[in-house]
RNA sequence: GCGGCUAUAGUUUAAUGGUAAAACCUCUGCCUUCCAAGCAGGUGUCGUCGGUUCGAUUCCGACUAGCCGCUCCA
C-alpha cells in the first residue's frame, strides 16, 4: 500500500492522470489554454456533480431548518457596493523594478522634501511653518523620501530625509511636504520617489489596481450606468433574498439559506491546478440566528458539521486541521473565523471557511437599499437584525482534495512474483463518478455479454455505471481503478452455468473477490451510495 | 504583475539546422475462463506568431500556457 509517487511530482502525476482519464482538461486548450480556467471532462463532471449532490442533500434536503436558493450570477451593482467588494476588492500595488519587491500602494508613504535656502526665489511653498529669517523654502522639492506603513510614518520619513541629506551632503534645514501614500502620487512624481528597498528613486512602477471582480455591461449601452459585475461570491444572494425567503417560506429562526453556484474572481496568480482558479463553484450557507443567540456555540457546531461532512465523502481526518484566524486580523464586523484546512501535496491550504459575520451584511443592505432587514421578536416585542454563521466552501477545492487524498500508486505482485504498479483513485462510493462497472468475463461469448448487458441496463436506471467488454479482464479492472470505481461485477461462467445467478464482485481497494447476487448488489449500492 | 526554469502523439519521454522515434493509453478486428497477456491495423499541422537561414521542431525574439519562488488571496 505504499505510495510510490514522489511527493514533489505527485501534483504533476495527478494533473496528468486527470487529463488522461477525462477528469479535468485545461480550458480552451486547442487555442493555447486560458490561465486560471478549467474544463471538467466526463468523469470530472460526474465527480463534481456527486460532490454538489451530497452537499445539497445533506445540507438542505435532509434538514428541516435549511432551504435552498439559486440567485443570479449578475446582480445589481449596488449589491457589491453595499457588500464592500467594489471598494475592498481594489488593492493597488506598486512594484520596485530593481529589488522585485511589491508593495500595497496604500501602505507605501512618501513625502517631498524642501530645503531652506537664501531668499532668492518668489516666496515659500505650501502651508509650512514660516522659514527661519533670511531663508525661504525651496520652490520645488529637492528630493523625495518614502517609508512603509509604521506606527509613526512621519518620524520615519523625517529620519529618511536626514539620512539622505547627510549622504548627499545637502546643507540646511528641511521640511516635509504633505505625507501621502502611493495611490495619491502624481504621475510625474513616481520617478522621483525612492524605493524603500533600495533608497534610490526611479525603480517604482505606477500603482496598478487589481480589482478582482470581473466587469461586464448589461444592455445595449456600454457606459458607466451599464456596468455590472460577475459575482465574486454567492453569499450576497442569500442576504439580498433574505426577506423574500422569510416572507414566502414559513422559516423560523434559527434557519439557513444554502446555495451552490459559480463565482468569479480575477485572481492575480491562479496557482496549484484547480485550487485557485478564476471561475469556480461555491457551496455556501448562511445560517441566521437571533441577535441574542449563543453564536460561539453555533459557530462551533457548524465547524464540527463541516468536518464530519468532509469525512463522509472520504477525506481522511489525518489530512484535516483547523486554523483560527487571529482576532487582530479579522474584519471589524467579524466575531471569528475558523478555516478547515486540508493537507494538499503543495501544502496545508484553506478548504472550508466558517465565519461568524454578525449582522454586518444584512445591516449593510438595509442601509444601502433603504429596506429594513429585520425580524420581530414576539417575546421582547422588538425588531432585530439576525446574526449569521457562514460556512463557505469551494466545490473545486473539495474535488482536488478527494483527488489528492484518493490518489495512490501501489506495488502489486502477481502470481509469478513480478512487481507491477497499480494506479488507483480511492473515492468514497458516495462521490465516485462510476459506482460499479459491469464486465462480461469474455467478449466473444454471447451468454456472458447478454447477461452483463441486462444487469447493466437494470443498474443504469439508478446508478452511474459502465459496461466494458474490451480486452482482458485484468486490464478492465485496472482501468476502473484509475477512474476510482469502487466495485466491478464480472459475469462469468459460474453466473450462467451454476444455480443462483451470482456474479464476481471485485473491490477496488483490496482487489478481493467474492460471489454476490443481484439483490445483494443492489443492497450494497443502496447502503454506500446516498 | 516580477524573476528563474519549461513547452515534441491523449500520457510519459527520445533524437535532429535537411519536415520526427519509443513505450503506455485509446479505437477496430481476432484471440482470451479473473488483475494492465498476445497478434494485425488506425490515430501526429514538434504551443502560437514572427525573425535569421537555401532550409528551423532545433538558433533568436515576442506572445500563450505550465512549474517553482515572490506578490496577492476582501
Amino acid at each position: 500500500m505504499s505510495n510510490a509517487a514522489e511527493p514533489a511530482n505527485i501534483m504533476e502525476a495527478i494533473v496528468s492522470l486527470a487529463k488522461r482519464r477525462g477528469f479535468i482538461y485545461p480550458s480552451s486548450e486547442i487555442y493555447g489554454g486560458l490561465n486560471g480556467f478549467f474544463d471538467y471532462g466526463p468523469l470530472g463532471a460526474e465527480l463534481k456533480k456527486n460532490i454538489r449532490d451530497c452537499w445539497w442533500n445533506d445540507m438542505v434536503r435532509r434538514r428541516d431548518d435549511i432551504v435552498g436558493l439559486e440567485s443570479s450570477i449578475i446582480m445589481h451593482p449596488k449589491v457589491w457596493e453595499a457588500s464592500g467588494h467594489v471598494a475592498g476588492f481594489t488593492d493597488p500595488l506598486v512594484d520596485c523594478k530593481v529589488s522585485k519587491q511589491r508593495y500595497r500602494a496604500d501602505q507605501l508613504f512618501f513625502a517631498p522634501v524642501y530645503i531652506a535656502q537664501f531668499a532668492l526665489g518668489r516666496g515659500s511653498v505650501g502651508e509650512a511653518s514660516p522659514p527661519p529669517s533670511g531663508f525661504t523654502w525651496s520652490n520645488s522639492p529637492i528630493f523625495y523620501v518614502s517609508a512603509l506603513e509604521t506606527e509613526n510614518v512621519e518620524e520615519t520619513l523625517k529620519e529618511a530625509a536626514r539620512e539622505h541629506k547627510r549622504k548627499k551632503s545637502i546643507p540646511g534645514e528641511f521640511r516635509l511636504g504633505g505625507i501621502r501614500d502611493m495611490t495619491e502620487a502624481k504621475p510625474e512624481e513616481i520617478e522621483l520617489i525612492p524605493s524603500p528597498a533600495t533608497g534610490e528613486p526611479g525603480s517604482l512602477t505606477e500603482p496598478r489596481s487589481f480589482n478582482m471582480m470581473f466587469q461586464t455591461n448589461v444592455g445595449a449601452m456600454t457606459d458607466a450606468s451599464s456596468v455590472a459585475y460577475l459575482r465574486p461570491e454567492t453569499a450576497q444572494g442569500m442576504f439580498v433574498d433574505f426577506k423574500n425567503v422569510v416572507d414566502t417560506t414559513r422559516v423560523k429562526l434559527p434557519f439557513g439559506i444554502a446555495q451552490i453556484g459559480k463565482s468569479f474572481r480575477n485572481e492575480i496568480t491562479p496557482r496549484n491546478f484547480i485550487f485557485r482558479s478564476r471561475e469556480f463553484e461555491q457551496m455556501e450557507m448562511e445560517y441566521f440566528i437571533h441577535e441574542d443567540a449563543d453564536w460561539a456555540r453555533c459557530h462551533e457546531e457548524w465547524i464540527a458539521w463541516c468536518e464530519n461532512w468532509l469525512k463522509s465523502i472520504g477525506l481522511p481526518a489525518s489530512h484535516l486541521s483547523r486554523y483560527t484566524h487571529p482576532k487582530e486580523k479579522l474584519a471589524f464586523y467579524s466575531k471569528g473565523t475558523v478555516d478547515i484546512m486540508f493537507k494538499y501535496p503543495f501544502g496545508v491550504q484553506e478548504l472550508w471557511g466558517i465565519a461568524a459575520r454578525g449582522n454586518y451584511d444584512l445591516t449593510q443592505h438595509a442601509t444601502a437599499s433603504g429596506k429594513p432587514q429585520e425580524l420581530f421578536d414576539e417575546t421582547s416585542k422588538k425588531k432585530f437584525v439576525p446574526h449569521v454563521i457562514e460556512p463557505a466552501v469551494g466545490v473545486d477545492r473539495i474535488l482536488l482534495a478527494v483527488l489528492c487524498a484518493g490518489y495512490a500508486v501501489e506495488d502489486v505482485t502477481d502470481e509469478k512474483g513480478n512487481v507491477e504498479k497499480r494506479t488507483v483513485l480511492r473515492f468514497s462510493p458516495r462521490i465516485a463518478p462510476v459506482k460499479v462497472a459491469v464486465l462480461p468475463l469474455l467478449k466473444n461469448k454471447e451468454q456472458l455479454t447478454n447477461r452483463a448487458k441486462a444487469l447493466h441496463a437494470k443498474l443504469q436506471k439508478r446508478y452511474a455505471v459502465q459496461y466494458d467488454d474490451g480486452g482482458a479482464i485484468g486490464k478492465r479492472y485496472r482501468r476502473q481503478d484509475e477512474a476510482g470505481t469502487p466495485w466491478c461485477v464480472t459475469i462469468d461462467f459460474e453466473t450462467i452455468e451454476q444455480p443462483g445467478d451470482t456474479f464476481t464482485l471485485r473491490e477496488r481497494d483490496t482487489m478481493a473477490q467474492r460471489r454476490i447476487t443481484e439483490s445483494e448488489l443492489f443492497s450494497l449500492l443502496d447502503e454506500h451510495v446516498y
